[in-house]
RNA sequence: GCGCCCAUAGCUCAGCUGGAUAGAGCGUUGGACUACGAAUCCAAAGGUCGCAGGUUCGACUCCUGCUGGGCGCGCCA
């Protein structure tokens, strides 16, 4: 309806121009707005007033919405009319009847219905999670890998083709650390008299995987080379942990297209040749010692290392090779899920992708904020060093995927959120999760009730919708007519809690319409009639929450 | 010290990229089950949008300064 209106407007518009009727340099971009008085209408638009003061001559605003007003052609007979109000605004009421029309969409697309083709199949690459193999997931994960897979849900929805990547950072000195600590533990095991250093990562995981090695092939590392042996333990713990980050993620419904390990840049020398190449581009230049890029020509603060004095690249050149890797991979736009407290990357990492010669835009971050693991109000303290931190695995377990990925998603993710326990597993009213799927439910319910005594569900064809005339029943379509574009919205922001948000107010439009009206009644016409609206209302609550990745219960 | 983010009802947060009278949930108070599921609904109370300027037809939204909180500023990852 909106996309609708707007080429009316557009037209009408070029139409006033090309008659020289107004005279402006460009057509900016036509705006159209849900009104949230029913006073204004059921759409307004501004183009009046953002076009008075860039008409030559000045015209006043409300002389330009007459104008264009008068060049708007309405061959379909969409509008009732057209008012202008307020300092210039112009106030398009929609014909009644015209709603219920569009109802026909909703039934012909059914599962598709909300997705679009916004984004022309372009090839999107979104990286989230990409946590280093030394643990577990914990819960600080958890809001990140959500959002990730629901903004490649979304992505996906709005017409882009999408390829979801985990980065593992299974490189760096870490992994050292890692095979080090799991040694010490097997040695511990095996009545060694070794002392466990407090740098190596003490929790209980680490002592699990060195029992497993016991277990497999005894102790017959013991004797070995010390240096294999790590190599050997830090292959093994990595391969451990990271077969279980991918099944608590799976159980989280996480599923990733490939998981791209920071080893293989180093394989034939890509990082090694990518600097290479850069310097000879001259954004990379030496001070005669480590190699530094010229990241503040692109907006830095200053200039980054690439390779250390001592010859190693840094975990940033790696970096650039990687992201160097996604466009070679021929993907038209990147999409980085990062915690919160990595925003200090951002303009180095963009000043890469500028430099690698990519339109600086194509590369978007989102910012993940901490979140607070409260049990009952009282936060749960955690420290990953110290091996104290409540698993990704462990919430999950305890609440339910549902009621997690939905508490994840009921904030904008660059804001704090507190996330608690005992509120998440309440089945009240103070837990959000409930209120949608019970509507869902509810609905399924009635559905169950109209079959038993006969009903079949009708199709838009089969029944005469002129009987949905309640303000209630008006409301609930313009809701279901207005989710295609809120899945286009949050797609283009990558802002998934639009979708939680519009989904509660859906719900509860429902709830109010069902305590108020009665679907099931003695008059046929208007029973079959209501039946084929809670069926679109069925059908849109059920395509946002596949979005969500949360379930849709028929009974619960 | 420099940079980024945040500040909206008692609490937790939305506010659709600058629109008309700032919204929702929780909590509080009072009401609704002899009809499709009360995990629901209805009503009331609750605000100087941190403070002060500026930009314009119009600011919670953009700019500057200040106050208060979070984070970042490694040849760590």
């Amino acid at each position: 309806m909106k996309s609708r209106l707007r080429t009316l407007l557009g037209d009408a518009v070029k139409a006033c121009v090309s008659q020289d009727l107004l005279e402006i340099e460009a057509v900016p971009l036509i705006e159209i707005d849900i009104t949230k008085d029913a006073a204004f209408g059921d759409y307004a638009s501004n183009i009046a007033m953002v076009l008075a003061s860039r008409v030559k001559g000045k015209l006043p605003p409300r002389k330009v919405a007459e104008v264009i007003r008068d060049h708007i052609r309405d061959n379909d007979g969409v509008l009732e009319r057209v008012d202008i109000a307020g300092p210039g605004f112009m106030n398009f009421f929609i014909r009644e009847g015209v709603w219920s029309t569009l109802l026909s969409e909703v039934d012909n697309l059914g599962d598709c219905y909300g997705s679009s083709d916004y984004g022309e199949g372009k090839k999107i690459h979104i990286e989230f999670v990409s946590a280093n193999p030394t643990g577990p997931l914990h819960i600080g994960h958890a809001r990140g890998a959500v959002v990730g897979d629901v903004i490649a849900n979304i992505q996906e929805a709005a017409g882009f083709s999408v390829f979801r990547e985990y980065y593992i950072n299974d490189a760096g000195n870490q992994m050292n650390n890692l095979g080090k600590s799991v040694l010490y533990r097997y040695l511990e095991f095996l009545g060694d008299d070794v002392e466990f250093p407090e740098s190596c990562y003490q929790g209980d995981y680490i002592k699990e995987i060195a029992r497993e090695i016991i277990d497999k092939h005894g102790g017959i590392y013991r004797s070995k080379d010390q240096e294999k042996a790590l190599r050997i333990f830090t292959d093994y713990a990595a391969g451990a942990i990271l077969d279980g980050i991918k099944e608590d993620l799976k159980a989280f419904g996480v599923v990733f297209d490939n998981y791209f390990s920071e080893r293989n840049l180093y394989k034939d020398d890509r990082v090694a040749t990518l600097i290479k190449e850069l310097e000879e581009k001259h954004v990379v230049y030496s001070d005669g010692e480590t190699l530094w890029f010229r990241t503040t020509d692109f907006g830095d603060e200053k200039d980054r290392v690439v390779v250390r004095r001592n010859g190693e690249p840094t975990y940033f050149a790696a970096d650039i090779a990687y992201h160097n890797d996604k466009y070679i991979r021929g993907f038209d736009a990147i999409i980085d899920i990062w915690g919160a407290d990595h925003h200090g990357y951002i303009p180095r990492m963009s000043a890469c992708v500028e430099a690698l010669g990519h339109e600086k835009n194509s590369l978007k971050i989102v910012l993940i904020q901490l979140v607070s693991l409260l049990r009952d109000g009282i936060l749960i303290p955690m420290s990953t060093r110290a091996g104290e931190f409540v698993t990704l695995k462990e919430v999950v377990d305890e609440v339910g995927k549902d009621a997690a990925r939905y508490n994840f998603l009921m904030r904008r993710s660059d804001s704090h959120l507190d996330f608690d326990l005992e509120l998440a597993k309440k089945q009240s009213n103070e837990n959000p999760v409930y209120y949608v799927q019970y509507a869902h439910a509810r609905i399924c319910s009635i559905v169950r009730n109209a079959e038993e005594k006969g009903y079949t569900i009708p199709l838009y064809d089969e029944v005469d919708l002129r009987f949905l005339k309640l303000p209630e029943e008006v409301n609930l379509i313009k809701a279901i007519i207005r989710f295609p574009e809120v899945v286009e919205g949050a797609a283009i922001a990558l802002e998934p809690h639009r979708l939680t948000f519009y989904l509660n107010d859906l719900a509860a439009l429902f709830h109010s319409y069902y305590n108020k009206h009665r679907v099931l009644s003695d008059e046929e016409s208007l029973s079959k009639a209501r039946l084929f609206l809670i069926k679109t209302i069925l059908t849109v609550v059920r395509n946002a929450l596949r979005l969500l990745g949360v379930s849709a219960p028929e009974r619960m």
